[in-house]
DNA sequence: AAATTCACTGTAAACGATTACATACATCAT
DNA sequence: ATGATGTATGTAATCGTTTACAGTGAATTT
């Protein structure tokens, strides 16, 4: 009778006491047949294996996670989901979350900053076990809150961070990476070189801006404030900045974007009003998405190694999140911070 | 004593119980509070507020989803999150979401086909409420499942959607794009033009191959078999199509694209072979990402209203998951398909 | 004045898993 | 034969909510 597919059609879920029913065993055995079969004898296991086939079980996620305590979700904060290069990296840590136990949250904090939504309540009210942040824009106090409610050893971040914070990142060497664009430009023989950095309290506008300047020194190249253009990382932000140094009296001969789409929206305005890249104006972007290789002139760009990015994000959260056997439970967690880069 | 901060340091979350003892009145009250205040009296509910407000409960979403039934989460299909047009359509789904109680969880389908998760089982083990897919590259078997398993008023499809199957779908006209595409490039004089279309099983490919035959047929336009490109929607693709088109003797004038992405591979690898676009040949193409716009030469395309799309293909699931007050839990649910096109 | 209704609030039983603890039986050493 | 040890299973408490149902006065009706 029960759970006979009647007339209604819709078959309820089977649930841990049906299982148990189905093979003459406690629902203690069946929980035991998934989460710890070395328990069970080879015979018990494989009857209540058959019974969960053939009832078509399938553990209730809300009933294990209030009882373990633990989501089985992590969030992961994208500063823009429509920026290809950060939907790539997130690709790439789905991948490695999917086919474990863990279900991937995206919030995309381009509209909502990330104090709007309330993180650590995602925490305490177990909708999730951990968190990457791709966006450094958490404020210190923040962060001293993560640490107050004992979540911080649960957040990792990656391609950017907080500055004057502990937690982890996994990130590029950015300042080697700005390095490396002026000093390309300069080989090219440039020497009145243009910089186009995001907004100011972020800290990647912050390291690039640095590895400029020391590239800028060491190549004893002129120092113009003119050429530091302000912006973010939008196509936009491109057209904005081609305009201005259209409208210069002394124009740079050479730009560093801060990123690939900022080099796109900057070369498109260039040549739409005539200025031809790269015979005019040379630009190099930063990220080297995938478009950057199609597009009309080929865009020299800074790679940063998206796949890797994510997947060590990913596997270093893991690693922090999912319980230790108890002969490592000891063992300091590392606070590694990688660093990829690869230079076109 | 109970829940002091002490040395440890870590919190505990506070629980319906702790609220219940700090404005002493029960559980139930607190609960009610919460979710149906208008049952209680000013004062009390002035009270429990307070309560909250001071002990900074929040309901455990775990215990929450166990009790009622509903996991607060809807799940998203895309095809592939590196592609611009879906993030994009995700950012404003992402949006209705924001502000109410589901949570978002995000699929590429990409790497793992939607055959490789068991969808079902979302559902039923109680993970999400609904989901929309952007991916129509589902089996009728599945759609069976879905409806067998009664979570069949709980999916919608935008963008993509599974032929003969009675799901409701958000989509742009197609037919009418692919039409409007063609009838562009046979307004600017062209009479050879190629179409690419995407997989021969996608439901786009389909329809927009519908489309361009249609127009042809109007426009008594000749039809060479040559002239119909397969691929997919990548850049690569483009790339592909491009070297075919090179290798023909009775070359076309004018090609229509599966998307902009192909376009854009399409546009780079004419134009490093020698081959000017739009001079030796125009080139179409479809969605109007933002960076067509950027591109060099700034590409033509057919719009979709990403964030309609998104919007509506979030509503429409909300109305359809979210109780209806008993007065209209007896009205048919509507299926409506929403057509929206833009031409540029 | 008794009965009925109403507006609040409390009691306690779910929801569906996991797991500490108890139990039962077999094995083995003494 | 006895106790100790180990292996395999069952019993029942527990996770933190929501909500059906019951109860309590006060207001209203008869």
């Amino acid at each position: 009778m029960i759970n006979e597919k009647g007339k209604s059609g819709v078959q309820k879920a089977a649930r841990i006491q049906d299982v148990a029913r189905a093979a003459g065993v406690s629902t203690a055995t069946v929980s035991r047949a998934l989460s710890s079969p070395e328990l069970l004898s080879e015979a018990t296991r494989k009857l209540v294996l058959e019974a969960i086939r053939s009832t078509g079980y399938r553990a209730n996620k809300a009933a294990r996670t209030l009882r373990t305590q633990k989501a089985g979700a992590v969030l992961v904060l994208v500063p823009n989901l429509g920026n290809p290069f950060f939907s790539q990296i997130l690709a790439s840590l789905s991948d490695v979350f999917m086919g474990t136990d863990y279900s991937v949250l995206i919030a995309d904090t381009e509209e909502h900053p990330p104090s709007d939504r309330n993180l650590i309540d995602y925490f305490r009210d177990s909708r999730i076990d951990g968190m990457i942040s791709l966006d450094g824009a958490l404020t210190l106090q923040e962060m001293r809150d993560f640490h107050e409610h004992g979540v911080s050893d649960r957040i990792v971040f990656a391609c950017e961070w907080v500055k004057d914070s502990e937690l982890p990142s996994v990130r590029s060497d950015i300042v080697l990476g700005a390095r490396l664009a002026v000093r390309h430009l300069h080989e090219l023989g440039h020497r009145k070189i243009a910089h186009v950095v995001g907004p100011e309290k972020n800290v990647l506008s912050q390291a690039r801006r640095q590895g400029a300047l020391e590239e800028f020194a060491a190549l004893e190249l002129p120092f113009e404030e003119d050429w530091l253009l302000k912006g973010e990382f939008s196509l936009e932000c491109g057209r904005d900045v081609a305009l201005q140094i259209l409208a210069m009296d002394n124009r740079p001969t050479a730009v560093c974007c801060s990123s690939d789409q900022v080099a796109f929206g900057l070369i498109a305005t260039l040549t739409a009003e005539g200025v031809k890249v790269p015979d005019d104006i040379s630009v190099v972007g930063f990220d080297d998405i995938e478009l950057s290789e199609f597009y009309v002139p080929a865009l020299t760009t800074i790679r940063q190694n998206r796949s890797a990015l994510g997947e060590r994000a990913a596997s270093l959260l893991m690693d922090r999140i999912t319980p230790k056997p108890i002969a490592a439970a000891a063992e300091p967690l590392s606070t590694e911070a990688l660093v990829v880069v690869d230079v076109e």
